[in-house]
RNA sequence: CGGGGCGUAGCUCAGCCUGGUAGAGCGCUUGCUUUGGGAGCAAGAAGUCGUCAGUUCGAAUCUGGCCGCCCCGACCA
């Protein structure tokens, strides 16, 4: 018999487990023996490796090149910059010994004991502006080896006291890029830029709408003097940060004495800026998109974009299917979608059709086709669509499918978006008072994002997280958001509306 | 680090109060049946009950230490 939903319990009834009863079902990835390190599952680490393949050329097309920096960063390092290690300091893991010793037990059994303790120990890097700094400054000597631009790809450990897969784990992948320039004006037009590059990839790629802006001081990145952040809304009205930039300004070349010989033969400071989007990108697609019935990933990232499920009856016809669904696959193959050949797998494993079809709608898949003898006498397929219900499945003669199926993927694309964008619209506010804002975020009531005038402190701002657990997301890029008012709790003048609300 | 809870088969858990050396469901294996579909029946494999010590004739069960994990806070991509 069939449940109603295949994730239980559903986004409604309690979203956190939810969530990650959807991992699960997904077989994206799991919690692993160390404690808030997870295994990234095939399925899982498919999706990553799209995202970091497309935004790779993105990257490479506004002039960035790939380094690799070490792992491990010594602690003075860290400590150059004041915000910079006050920022990090409660949650890096340090290395500080080099050798272990074996010792026999009486019980037979061997221990190894850490020897060799370092003169000086090393932090795993929880993020690397001192150790790229440092490169950087031996890198520079005239303002013609500006503007420097890396990224690097790589994992950074942050030791989180409530890891949650994809979404907050001690350890994680992502990209950081680094650049240094030689005006304050260049870094910031780099900042921006990288922020756009994060803007469009969100939106165009992963369906994701979201809301360009800065961060206020208080949720600044460590050391930084503006940050800029996308904010994305999930379905149950929080808000996730999906990517962040960041002008550094002198402070970075100042701790690492990034300096250059000028136009005007001074020495200088350069400018720096870093920026980077992680695997929680990969939690921010489930919750943004999937459904009770699972992960909904979008066509262009999926790690297969389509998969064959050969209906076979009888065992007399099985070959003739499976050998039908290949020649499919195969012919789908040459096509693209999104600049890249379609990604199509023939499910052929010996299993109930039923099962594995629900496999799929777990994993998101975004367009299953089922063949059979009755489809290859018909020279059609089924076709299901995962943005639709798990039951919709449309006849479509096989040629005019082949013609289509570009379309039809970008059908699937732009209905996930269009779903997200409208998710997000229907839930952000526009408030006036205190006591419109408090009722707004009351235990029982929904929430969402509430747009704000706002000229208060960053004490003030303290306060309001403290007391409601809402922050302000950001202070948003655009005309739509300029609006002069009185600030809801100041009474202050202001002429922008910000961001509040609920996050992960 | 504060406040709660939990460690028993691959997974989710029951058994513990009232000690007598192990159970269910799912998953897995095999066979038969079924086949446009998350199937049914039957048989089977699988656990030194987190760990160390104590009490006892006897401990998954009682007591204590240790370790680990989960949830709620503070922190966070």
């Amino acid at each position: 018999m069939s449940t109603p939903t295949a994730i239980t319990p559903t986004r409604d009834k309690d979203f956190p487990e939810w969530y990650q009863q959807v991992v699960r079902a997904a077989d994206m990835a799991e919690n692993s023996e160390v404690r808030g390190c997870m295994v990234i599952k095939p399925w899982g680490y498919g999706l990553w490796e799209n995202i970091q393949r497309q935004l790779d050329v993105k990257f490479k097309a506004t002039g960035h090149v790939n380094a690799y920096f070490p792992l491990l960063i010594p602690l003075s390092y860290l400590e150059k910059e004041a915000q910079h290690a006050e920022g990090f300091a409660t949650e890096c893991a340090v290395v500080t010994h080099h050798r272990l010793e074996a010792q026999k037990q009486p019980d037979g059994t061997t221990k190894l004991i850490p020897t060799g303790e370092l003169a000086e120990p090393f932090v795993i890097r929880p993020t690397s502006e001192t150790i790229i700094g440092a490169a950087f400054a031996r890198w520079v000597e005239s303002y013609r080896d500006l503007p420097l631009l890396i990224n690097q790809w790589c994992n950074v450990m942050r030791w989180e006291m409530r890891p949650r897969l994809f979404l907050r784990t001690a350890e994680f992948l992502w990209q950081e890029g680094h650049t240094a320039h030689e005006t304050a004006e260049e870094a910031i037009a780099e900042t921006r830029t990288m922020h756009k590059v994060y803007e469009d990839f969100l939106r165009d790629h992963l369906a994701i709408p979201v809301i360009p802006g800065e961060k206020t001081e208080r949720e600044r990145f460590p050391g930084a003097v503006q940050t800029f952040t996308v904010e994305a809304m999930v379905q149950d009205k929080k808000a996730i940060q999906a990517g962040t930039s960041h002008y550094l300004g002198q402070n970075f070349a100042k701790a690492a004495n990034i300096q250059f010989l000028g136009r005007d033969n001074t020495r200088q400071l350069a400018h720096t800026t870093s920026w980077g989007v992680s695997t929680r990108l990969i939690g921010t697609v489930i919750m943004a998109h999937g459904d009770d019935d699972g992960v909904i990933i979008p066509p262009r990232v999926a790690p297969n974009q389509i998969v064959i499920l050969p209906v076979t009856p009888k065992p007399e016809t099985r070959q003739e299917v499976i050998d039908a669904c290949e020649a499919l696959a195969q012919t789908l193959r040459t096509q693209t979608f999104g600049g890249e050949p379609l990604r199509v797998h023939v499910d052929k494993r010996d299993l109930q059709g039923g099962a594995k079809n629900w496999e799929w709608i777990k994993k998101g898949v975004p367009m299953r086709l089922e063949m059979g003898p009755r489809d290859i006498t018909s020279r059609s397929v089924a076709v299901c669509r995962r943005d639709l219900g798990p039951k919709a499945k449309e006849f479509v003669p096989k040629e005019e499918f082949i013609q289509s199926v570009q379309e039809r993927l970008g059908e699937i694309q732009d209905a996930l978006l269009a779903r997200a964008t409208s998710l997000r619209d229907a839930n952000m506010k526009k408030l006036e008072t205190l006591e419109e804002f408090k009722a707004y975020f009351a235990e029982n009531s929904e929430g969402g994002f509430a747009l704000m005038n706002w000229a208060g402190s960053s004490e003030d701002e303290d306060t309001l997280s403290k007391d409601l657990k809402v922050t302000i997301r950001c202070i948003p890029h655009g005309d739509q958001f300029a609006e002069e008012g009185k600030c809801f709790l100041t009474g202050k003048p202001s002429s922008r509306r910000v961001i509040f609300a609920r996050s992960y």
